[in-house]
DNA sequence: GAAAAATTTAACTATTTAGTTACAATTTTG
DNA sequence: CAAAATTGTAACTAAATAGTTAAATTTTTC
């Protein structure tokens, strides 16, 4: 029969295409782009079940319909949402530590890079330590692997300098969650922190707290200090 | 006029209520305490937004008038809650810390007891990380007070060590949430961690990561190791 | 410029949810 | 025992919420 021409306007694929939209970036997929950062935003603040549909509606500019367009439902966005927000900040630091060279090098970068995209994007810290809250039940597989790839990495810096002989033996989960644990903590905690007027002016600044957890890590791994 | 007797059957004021009948525990107020020991399951597991007044009904096997009549809303129950797990891990540890001579066994003594505390009530770090993340907009003031309490305690201890000439000088609460931070991290993501069969074998115990943390945390702060 | 894709408008449904109420039954306590 | 406090039953309201739909409008792309 003639085939008819309707083109049935479903979703585009979910994921595949919203990660597209996101990385070709800038013209295709505007609306889908904001939808996303509003959403990933809420969930930092409140959480998949803290947060609403009409909230993200009102926030982001943008109607019911293009959301539900775009992301099939509620937990498609929040796949999405989380997935590329993993990989926004794991992907820097894997390329940052990649170019260090030498373990000791290599973990300064670790440390550094992965507080400093934390720290640019908050979100990512705090989903993170909800998403752990509640063992991890909701986690996407994909972001949750974008976790594992940074801990392989410190495995294998780790690993590295204990070859080398100059970091002692150590684990690796627990260096890991020292590292990631204390930076997630000091930056998630920054609102809180400054509610409290009385110790505003004591607390250390970011790049004051890089620099006491990198000596306070190293003086943990290193097997001999030459150096101070 | 004859003053009516007529007893308005009004929540018993609440916060005071409950926490009394918390401590005064066993017989007075069991339901209450199945009331609130479930809500502070499922506040951890999903946290406010996501727990709902009809599952912890069902859970707790508590009907939802002796909730209201407890607890008057949902907020106040949550407030009760957190309050009450908060307290039940911070004073055990402060009571051992106290108990200790020197501030490096106390320094061992904040590690380990808030370990085998945070340990033996995961709800208290799973809520933690949940209500740091959310930038404890929601967190009781009675609640965060307690976490104040644990710092000022680590505070004094590195302030001693430090005047004693066995601690270097060190910023406390990047100190504090290295200690806090790898152990709610470890202790919350234990489910997440047992859903991935390849690891399961490798990770240490809790015991052997306070070992781990100890020596770390040791290896950071100390001056000079004269043992081993 | 025409086709296709993206976005919007606005009203709608079904469900879940917090919170209420009135009253009966039970337990605790003086 | 009697009063008071506690617990339970069960049905209810009002609001919030996720998700749907149909059609028009705008934007992009070829």
């Amino acid at each position: 029969m003639t085939q008819a021409k309707i083109k049935i306007k479903e979703p585009p694929s979910l994921v595949e295409h919203s990660t597209l939209s996101r990385l070709r970036a800038k013209k295709r997929g505007k609306t889908a782009n904001k939808i996303l950062a509003t959403a990933t935003e809420m969930f930092a603040e409140t959480g998949f079940g803290g947060s609403t549909m009409d909230e993200l509606c009102a926030r982001s500019g943008v109607n019911k319909a293009s959301i539900y367009y775009h992301f099939g439902d509620k937990a498609g966005l929040y796949e999405v949402a989380l997935t590329e927000l993993f990989k926004s900040v794991v992907e820097p630091v894997l390329q940052t530590v990649a170019q260090a060279q030498g373990s000791r090098n290599q973990l300064h970068a670790f440390i550094e890079s992965f507080a400093q995209q934390a720290s640019s994007t908050p979100t990512m810290p705090a989903v993170l330590m909800r998403e752990i809250a509640s063992g991890g039940m909701n986690m996407p597989i994909a972001a949750r692997e974008q976790m594992q790839r940074l801990l392989f990495a410190l495995k294998v810096i780790l690993q590295q300098g204990e070859e080398d002989g100059i970091f002692k033996e150590s684990d690796p989960l627990t260096t890991h969650f020292m590292i990631l644990g204390s930076l997630c903590f000091f930056i998630t905690s920054e609102p809180m922190r400054l509610a409290i007027p009385a110790e505003k002016k004591l607390d250390l600044s970011l790049d004051e707290t890089i620099q006491q957890l990198t000596s306070m890590v190293e003086a943990a791994l290193l097997i001999a200090n030459k150096e101070d």
